[in-house]
RNA sequence: GGGCGGUUAGCUCAGCUGGUAGAGCACGUGCCUUACAAGCACGGGGUCACUGGUUCGAACCCAGUACCGCCCACCA
C-alpha cells in the first residue's frame, strides 16, 4: 500500500461519513455492479421491485428505513454472488401529482379547465422533468443499490400498454364492468376513489327527528337522520317487520315534507328497532345502506346532490344550486317553519372522509368501471394457505391478508382525473368498445376518466420487467423474491400484485413479504408535514436543523448515511416505534469505533501479512476465531429470517464488546512488540477485520467498504469492492469450545478484579503485587494480570487480600496502594448474596416436586450452581 | 360493532420452543491507559400494568380487568 494512504490514514481520528459516503458511491456507481446483465433464469438471481416513490416525491423515514431494509438484503445476496437486480422506478400518483400541478397553475391564476386536458398534461410531464428525480438522489445518498440505470416509471409507454392489455384481458374475463353504483364520492378531488381510500373519522353531528305525515291523514311517522337534506330524495320509508309499533303501517304512505312525494313504508329486516325511532327514511341516491335495500325493493333512485356537491335541480327550485351544508340549513329551516321538526339531539358518529382531501365523503350513484375480486383473491388465498407466500412476521398479516381478501368487494377502478391511465374503452351512441387500439370508424369518443393508480401499481413487478414481451429482463429477474413494506399498503398493493401477477403471469411476484415498523414522530404522533412531525432523513445524514417535533431544538449533526441506516434498522421490528435519534447515534458511533479499530490494526499489522485465520498461535487466537464463526452464523440466520434489528444488535455486541473491547486488548502487547515476528498476530487481527467487515456490509455499506479498501490482501492483487465480496460462510471446524470456556474464565476473573479494585479504591494506575492460586488459566494468567493491573509474584508470605475468581482466587499481597480494611464492606456484602442464592437453591432442591418433575439436566444444574456457591463461600471463609 | 397489537429500568425498545430479567441512552464513581473522550473501567437502578388460573417453576401459557394504539365495518 502506498505510504501516503497509510498516513492519511493515521491522521483520520474521526470517522467523516459527508467526505467519504459519496466518493464510495461514486466507485459502485462507476463499476456497474447495480446493473446485471440480463441472463439466466429467475432460480438464479435476486431481485426486489421498489415501492416506487411518487416521481414527484421526497424522501421521507418509510423510504429510509424500507431502503435500508432492502438494501442490507440485496446486498446480502449480491456478497452470496446472486445475479442481484433492484427494480427501480417511480409512480405517477394520479391524484397527488395531479393536485400539486393544480396548485403550481393556481400560481398563475388559472385551472386546468383553461388550458385543457392536453396542455394538462404537458404540464404535468413538465412538472416531472423538473420536480422529478429528487428523490433518486436521495436514494443513492442513502447508499441503495437500486438499479438506477434501468428506470422505470408507471406512466411510460411500454408500462401504459401493459395496463391496458390488463384491462382489456380482464374486461373480456367479464372481472371488470361498467356499473351505475354507488361510489365513494370525493368532492375535494372530484373523483371517484375505491373503498380504501376512505377513513373513517369522529364527527359531533346533530341528529334530526323529522315527521313524516300518512297519506291516510292518520298522524305521521318520524325518522331520524343527521342529513335533512337528503331527504329531497327519499323515496321510501323502511321499519323492520317484526317491530310492532310499525307493522300494521307497512303498505301504507306517507308524505314527503317539503316535496310532497308518496313514499311507500316497507318493511326490512335491516331497520333497528332499538335506534332511533325505528323508522328508516330511505334515500337510494345517497346513502349506502339505502341504496341496498332500494335495489332489493326496487326502489326509485333520485340524486339531489350532484359531483359539484351542490344541490341539483331534483332538489326542486327552493334548494337548487344551494351547497349540501347550506341546503342542510334550509331545509331545517323550513321544516321547523312547517312543525315537523320534532327533536334534535347531539350525534357523534363516525363518518367517512377521503384519505386524499381530507373532504367529506358524499355517497352518489355514479356510472363508473369496476374489478370484480372475488375469482382473483381465490388464488391469492391459496398461495398464503400453502406456505408458498409468506409474511414476516407471520402474525398477525397473514390473517389480516386473509381476513381482507376473504371479504373482498368490488374494486371502482374508473377516476374523474386527468393524470393517468386513460381507460381503453370508447363510446358511439349505444357501443362500447374495450380494447388496447381505438376502433374503427368515426364518431367514437374516448372515456375520459383515467385507472385509479393502484391499478397500474398492482402489475409493478412483471410490467417493470418488459411484461407481456417476454424480455431477457423477464426471464431473469421475475418472479422476484422480496417484497418489503410497512402494513399500510398490505390491501392497497400487496395483495393486488399478488392477485394480478398470478392472474397475468402464472407465478406469485414474490415469496417473502416482511412487514415492517411504521415509524412515529419522537412523540407518539405520526410523522407528518402538517403538524410539524416530520423528521427529514437528509437532515439526519448531512445534518440540519431539528424540526419542531423536538423541543429542544438545536442541530442534527451530519450522522451520515450508514449511522441513519443502522439507527432505523437496530430500532425497527414488527411493532410501530417511535423515532430514536439515540439509536442513530449509537449508529455513528460504532462507525467511528469501527474506524478507529481498523486504524489500530491496519497500523500496527507486520507488513507483508494478509488476512488469515491459519496462524493462531494462542487462546486468544483461538476465541476470536471461535466466536467470529458463531457471529457469523447467527448474522446469517437473523439476515435470513428478515430480523435486521436483531442482526444490527448481535454484530455491534460482537464487535464492541468482543473484538474491540478483548480482543484488541489482548492483541496489543504481542502487536506492539516490534522486534518479534508478529506474524500470528496480525494475520488474525486482519481476518477478524476482514470477517467483520463483510458481516456489516449490508447494514453499513459506506464505512465497511472505506476501510475494506486498505486492507492488505493475500496476493498483492487487487482486492476489488467489498460490496462483491463473498459472503462468508460460518466454518464449524473453527469453533473452539475449549478457548471459548478458557478465555471466558479470563474475561470474568478480570472483570471480578477490576471491581474488586475499584471497590477497593485502589488508585486506577497502581500496579498490585498478587499471586494466582486459580485452576484452569493456562497461558493466560500473565494477560489477566495485565489487564487487571497486577503484577504476578512468586513471594512468600500472607496474602493481604483474596479476590475470587473461577476456578480458585488470586491473592493480592501487600503493597502501599493498597487498603486491606476498605474491602471488609465488600467481602461481608459478597457473603450476604451467596448465603441469599444458597438458601433459595437449597430451597427449590429440597422441593421433591420440583426434583422429580424438572428434566434432569435442569436439576444438575441447580446442584452445580449450589456446589460453586458453597465452593466460593468457603473460600471467602 | 368486530378484530388485532401494546403495557418490561428515568427514556426508547429487545427478550426465540416457560428455568435466578437485557441493550443503547440517561444516571453515579473514577480514568486524557500512545485506535477511538463519538472513548475506557466499574457501579446503582425493574412486584415485567392489574386480578385469578395452569405448572415443580410464569415477563413468557390460559381467563378476566384497566388504560394506550391500530385495522376492518353501511346503525339512520
Amino acid at each position: 500500500m502506498p505510504t501516503d494512504r497509510l498516513k492519511d490514514l493515521e491522521e483520520r481520528t474521526r470517522y467523516q461519513p459527508g467526505d467519504v459516503e459519496p466518493r464510495v458511491f461514486e466507485r459502485w456507481e462507476s463499476a456497474g455492479i447495480f446493473h446485471p446483465d440480463a441472463d439466466g433464469s429467475a432460480d438464479e438471481s435476486f431481485s426486489i421491485a421498489v415501492p416506487p416513490p411518487n416521481v414527484t416525491g421526497v424522501l421521507h423515514m418509510g423510504h429510509a428505513l424500507n431502503g435500508s431494509i432492502q438494501d442490507a438484503l440485496i446486498r446480502l445476496a449480491r456478497m452470496r454472488g446472486k445475479r442481484t437486480k433492484w427494480i427501480f422506478g417511480t409512480d405517477h400518483a394520479g391524484i397527488a401529482t395531479q393536485v400539486k400541478v393544480e396548485q403550481a397553475l393556481a400560481e398563475e391564476g388559472k385551472t386546468k379547465e383553461d388550458i385543457g386536458r392536453e396542455q394538462f398534461i404537458e404540464r404535468v410531464w413538465e412538472w416531472r422533468k423538473d420536480h422529478g428525480f429528487q428523490i433518486t438522489e436521495q436514494f443513492k445518498r442513502l447508499g441503495a443499490s437500486l438499479d438506477y440505470s434501468d428506470e422505470r416509471f408507471t406512466m411510460d409507454a411500454a408500462y401504459a400498454k401493459a395496463v391496458a392489455k390488463v384491462f382489456v384481458a380482464l374486461y373480456e374475463k367479464g372481472l371488470i364492468y361498467r356499473d351505475n353504483y354507488m361510489v365513494n364520492w370525493d368532492p375535494g378531488t372530484r373523483s371517484a376513489i375505491s373503498d380504501l381510500e376512505v377513513e373513517q373519522r369522529e364527527m359531533q353531528d346533530t341528529l334530526y327527528m323529522i315527521d313524516y305525515p300518512l297519506a291516510s291523514g292518520s298522524g305521521s311517522v318520524t325518522v331520524a337522520t343527521v342529513r335533512p337534506e337528503t331527504m329531497l330524495a327519499d323515496t321510501a320509508i323502511a321499519v323492520n317487520p317484526n317491530d310492532e309499533r310499525y307493522t300494521r303501517l307497512i303498505g301504507e304512505d306517507a308524505i314527503l315534507p317539503l316535496v310532497g312525494r308518496r313514499l311507500r313504508i316497507i318493511g326490512d329486516e335491516y331497520v333497528k328497532t332499538d335506534f332511533g325511532t325505528g323508522a328508516l327514511k330511505i334515500t337510494p341516491g345517497h346513502d349506502p345502506n339505502d341504496f341496498e335495500i332500494g335495489r332489493k325493493h326496487g326502489l326509485e333512485e333520485i340524486s339531489v346532490i350532484g359531483e359539484d356537491g351542490r344541490m341539483t335541480e331534483a332538489a326542486g327550485e327552493r334548494f337548487a344550486g344551494l351547497t349540501a351544508d347550506d341546503a342542510q340549513r334550509a331545509v331545517v329551516k323550513a321544516l321547523r317553519e312547517e312543525g315537523l321538526l320534532s327533536g334534535t339531539q347531539p350525534y357523534v358518529h363516525d363518518v367517512p372522509h377521503s384519505h386524499r382531501s381530507g373532504m367529506r365523503i358524499e355517497p352518489l350513484i355514479s356510472l363508473q368501471w369496476f374489478c370484480d375480486m372475488e375469482k382473483l383473491a381465490g388464488p391469492a388465498i391459496a398461495a398464503v394457505e400453502d406456505g408458498e407466500l409468506r409474511f414476516h412476521p407471520q402474525n398477525p398479516w397473514t390473517g389480516v391478508y386473509l381476513n381482507w381478501l376473504e371479504n373482498i368487494r368490488p374494486w371502482c377502478v374508473s377516476r374523474q382525473l386527468w393524470w393517468g391511465h386513460q381507460l381503453p374503452v370508447w363510446y358511439r351512441e349505444g357501443e362500447t368498445h374495450v380494447g388496447a387500439e381505438p376502433p374503427e370508424g368515426d364518431g367514437w369518443t374516448r372515456d375520459p376518466d383515467v385507472l385509479d393508480t393502484w391499478f397500474s401499481s398492482a402489475l409493478w413487478p412483471f410490467a417493470t420487467l418488459g411484461w407481456p414481451e417476454k424480455t431477457p429482463d423477464l426471464q431473469a429477474f421475475y418472479p422476484t423474491d422480496v417484497l418489503s413494506t410497512a402494513r399500510d399498503i398490505i390491501f392497497l398493493w400487496v395483495a393486488r400484485m399478488v392477485m394480478f401477477g398470478v392472474e397475468f403471469t402464472g407465478e406469485l411476484p414474490f415469496r417473502d413479504v416482511p412487514i415492517h415498523s411504521v415509524i412515529q414522530a419522537p412523540d407518539g404522533r405520526r410523522m407528518s408535514k402538517s403538524l410539524g412531525t416530520g423528521i427529514d432523513p437528509l437532515e439526519l445524514i448531512d445534518g440540519g436543523p431539528r424540526p419542531p417535533v423536538y423541543k429542544e431544538g438545536g442541530e442534527f449533526p451530519a450522522y451520515g448515511a450508514d449511522a441513519l441506516r443502522f439507527g432505523l434498522l437496530a430500532s425497527s421490528s414488527s411493532q410501530d416505534v417511535r423515532f430514536n435519534e439515540e439509536r442513530v447515534r449509537q449508529g455513528r458511533d460504532l462507525a467511528n469505533k469501527l474506524w478507529n479499530a481498523s486504524r489500530l490494526i491496519l497500523l500496527g499489522v507486520q507488513e507483508g501479512v494478509a488476512p488469515s485465520p491459519d496462524h493462531a498461535a494462542t487462546p486468544e487466537d483461538r476465541w476470536i476465531l471461535s466466536r467470529l464463526e458463531r457471529i457469523t452464523g447467527r448474522t446469517t440466520k437473523s439476515l435470513d429470517a428478515f430480523e435486521l434489528s436483531a442482526a444490527a444488535f448481535e454484530l455491534y455486541d460482537f464487535f464492541w464488546s468482543e473484538l474491540c473491547d478483548w480482543y484488541l486488548e489482548l492483541a496489543k502487547p504481542r502487536l506492539y512488540d516490534e522486534q518479534a515476528d508478529r506474524t500470528a498476530v496480525s494475520a488474525t487481527l486482519l481476518f477478524c477485520l476482514d470477517r467483520t467487515l463483510r458481516l456489516l456490509h449490508p447494514l453499513m455499506p459506506h464505512v465497511t467498504e472505506e476501510i475494506w479498501s486498505f486492507l492488505p490482501s493475500t496476493d498483492g492483487a487487487e482486492r476489488g469492492l467489498l460490496a462483491v465480496a463473498d459472503w462468508p460462510q460460518a466454518d464449524a471446524s473453527r469453533i473452539d469450545a475449549e478457548a471459548e470456556e478458557l478465555v471466558g474464565r479470563c474475561v470474568a476473573a478480570v472483570t471480578e478484579l477490576r471491581r474488586y479494585r475499584d471497590e477497593a479504591g485502589v488508585k486506577p494506575s497502581a500496579v498490585l503485587p498478587a499471586r494466582f492460586v486459580a485452576d484452569g488459566y493456562d497461558g493466560t494468567t500473565a494477560q489477566v494480570a495485565r489487564l487487571a493491573r497486577l503484577e504476578l509474584s512468586d513471594a512468600d508470605g500472607a496474602a493481604a487480600a483474596e479476590v475470587q475468581v473461577p476456578g480458585g482466587a488470586v491473592q493480592l499481597l501487600a503493597s502501599d496502594d493498597f487498603d486491606p480494611g476498605a474491602v471488609a464492606a465488600r467481602i461481608a456484602e459478597r457473603r450476604d448474596k451467596l448465603e441469599q442464592e444458597i438458601g433459595r437453591l437449597e430451597a427449590k432442591l429440597a422441593n421433591e416436586r420440583f426434583v422429580d418433575r424438572a428434566p434432569a439436566d435442569v436439576v444438575q444444574g441447580e446442584r452445580d450452581k449450589l456446589a460453586g456457591y458453597r465452593d466460593e463461600l468457603a473460600r471467602l471463609g
